[in-house]
RNA sequence: GCGCUCGUAGCUCAGGGGAUAGAGCAGGGGAUUUCUAAUCCCUUGGUCGCAGGUUCAAAUCCUGCCGAGCGCACCA
């Protein structure tokens, strides 16, 4: 456990006491990074705040918060500016005192939340005998994200894969199944075949309706538990699995559970009749509804859980599995990660939560949708949805092609692997990096362009680390480095300074649940570090000053690994 | 009709009470006997959709309007 302080916290927990040594309340202290480097590098208002809440001058409090701030061993002395700004500018030995810390501390600098949660993230959740298509790739990005990033910052972090494996689909893809099977073609291509059975069927129910009785009863079939419909569900769900773990092992995506609807299928018909007796639902037009008539927006919009046939719904599965992971895990915290368009949705199951006694912090980590660049949701040509596996092979297909260009001389193998990495990466990061309610317009010159804010950018900073230390000699042992990092030059104080502030921006991802905060940050990394690598020679530096540059220089490629990392995003060692 | 989200440079986007609104791309100009130029430096470009309001301070918060997208009873 570290005790690391970043330098926010230090300066925050100054301003504090000047505060209270001034009789003014220390809620007034706030600490920000400046927007310009003229200005220093943080500051404050709590000046012109204080003086707001006390009718005063504001530069006169100004003035006395500066007589009466201790920060004589960090900063220099505080200027006063524009309204009432107190601005802060680090001292260059307080610099190389925290550099030095955050280069021995394993965490780099990140502290561990003071308040550990449990929290379950729901995301990604494809539909079983059907392809993961685009429309999967941002819940299942940014859920991965998420993840990592709260179990690194200490909370215990349960991912679930909320699985679509019970549904009226199953009716037409067990009838298909019987009638229509193409046994090669399963083993060969078990989704497109299973896609090919609903789809067919489909069409055939379309010229002849009376096919929708047999399908129907297929479906019955298998809710009533029949053996034989219920060995070609299992089947069903068992290759549809295969096929999903591939893309996740893919994009480098694991879950604690992957309790899919099925798991709740014995828990709805009680919910129904549980949610019925204590007047929470109600039967209206033969259907069973949840309505919130004191609810501002929600008066008009009931909350359907059981259809008239008897057929209960996406919303019901949806709370039980509520009351279920409740029950298991005691949630402090639960994030669905799922588009925009389902907002509606997710406001009426919190209510529902809310009426159901349930107190956790429920969120619906929502976001826009990936548009083609003609600004409608990207399709193929023929109107599909275009398959999750064809979109990650030509993100590796396209990266491929440009390694090949650059490195000529590398094997097969060490292209594919580098081309797979960059690709992926790429495609990620073009991703995560937006906020995440934009819509996406997706391009793939832009992701792999290589330049501006993209992943080939931040990785190529990593390789030039690396190349660095490959020509020591110093391949595997970079953070062996312990010789004190010398600030001497402006290029090596901005890369210090970014390097700190990483401690104070992870934590603030989760506010908001925005990875594009550490994808700026790592941004304004990669780009510091090209800065100080074309300003300050290191291995032709003179010795003190060459270990102080390669100690940065591995510090910086820590970070970069680790920030990626949180991010789902990996690193090649060439590129 | 009701609701949700969005509207910032030619394009793609940051910024979501704080100082003169920032990046990247595109346009213009420069740097390479290299530690990987997949880089760096300089530069042109803005009525933050419009109109009011709150505030010492508004791109940011509130109200209204305009425009775009999406969602609203038996799909998920």
């Amino acid at each position: 456990m570290s005790f690391y302080k970043t330098s926010q916290e230090i300066l925050t927990e100054r301003l504090r006491a000047a505060l209270e040594s001034m009789d003014l309340s220390p809620d007034f202290a706030l600490i920000t990074m400046t927007a310009d480097p003229r200005f220093g590098d943080y500051q404050t208002n709590a000046a012109m705040v204080a003086a707001k809440h006390h009718k005063k001058n504001p530069r006169e409090i100004a003035a006395q918060l500066v007589a009466h701030l201790n920060v004589a061993d960090c900063s220099e002395r505080p200027e006063i500016a524009g309204a009432g700004f107190i601005n802060f500018r680090l001292q260059k030995t307080f610099l190389e005192k925290k550099i030095d810390e955050l280069h021995r501390d394993p965490r780099l600098g990140i502290p561990k939340t003071p308040q550990p949660q449990t929290i379950i993230i729901d995301f990604s959740s494809p539909n079983i005998a059907k392809t993961m298509h685009v429309g999967h790739i941002r819940s299942t990005i940014l859920g991965e994200s998420l993840a990592r990033i709260a179990r690194f910052l200490g909370h215990q972090v349960i991912t679930d894969n909320h699985l679509g494996d019970w549904g009226t689909q199953f009716g037409k893809v067990i009838y298909g199944f019987k009638h229509l099977l193409n046994k090669e073609s399963l083993e060969k291509n078990s989704i497109q075949e299973l896609v090919r059975l609903y789809r067919e069927v489909n069409d055939l129910e379309e010229k002849d309706p009376r096919l929708k009785v047999s399908v129907r009863e297929e479906l019955v079939k298998l809710q009533k538990g029949d053996e034989e419909n219920l060995d070609i569900w299992k089947k069903v769900v068992a290759l549809s699995w295969q096929e999903f773990e591939k893309l996740y092992h893919v994009l480098d995506v694991s879950f604690d559970e992957r309790l899919g609807e099925s798991f709740y299928n014995n828990a709805l018909e009680p919910l129904v009749k549980r949610l019925l007796a204590k007047s929470i639902a109600q039967k209206s037009e033969g259907a069973v509804a949840i309505f919130f008539p004191h609810h501002p927006t929600l008066e008009e919009k009931p909350f359907l859980i059981q259809k008239t046939d008897g057929g209960f719904l996406y919303a019901t599965t949806d709370i039980a599995t509520l009351e279920y992971r409740e029950q298991r895990w005691h949630p402090d915290a639960v994030w669905y990660v799922c588009g925009a368009p389902q907002q509606l949705h997710f406001e009426q199951l919190f209510a529902v939560a809310c009426k159901l006694g349930l107190t956790s912090d429920f969120r619906h980590i929502a976001f826009g949708s990936i548009l083609g660049e003609d600004r409608k949701m990207m399709k193929t040509r023929s109107g599909e949805n275009i398959e999750l596996g064809s979109l990650l092979q030509e993100a590796i297909d396209r990266a491929l092609k440009i390694v090949n260009e650059r490195n000529p001389d590398s094997s097969d193998e060490e292209k594919r692997k580098i081309a797979t990495t960059i690709g992926l990466g790429a495609l990620k990061y073009s991703d995560l990096m937006q906020h995440r309610m934009t819509d996406v317009i997706f391009s793939w010159d832009k992701m792999l362009s290589f330049q501006g804010n993209t992943a080939p950018y931040l990785q190529n900073a990593y390789v030039r680390i690396r190349s660095i230390f490959r020509k020591e000699g110093l391949e595997q042992e970079e953070r062996k480095f312990s010789s004190p990092i010398l600030i001497t030059e402006e290029a090596e104080r901005r890369l210090v300074l970014q390097l700190l502030q990483f401690g104070e921006i992870i934590p603030s991802i989760l506010v908001d649940a925005r990875p594009n905060i550490l994808c700026l940050a790592l941004y304004e990394l990669a780009n510091k570090f090209h800065y100080f690598y074309e300003h300050c020679p290191i291995l032709k530096s003179e010795e003190s000053i060459k270990e102080s540059r390669l100690a940065l220089a591995s510090v910086t490629a820590s970070m970069l690994k680790q920030g990626l990392h949180l991010l789902g995003i990996q690193v090649p060692e060439k590129m």
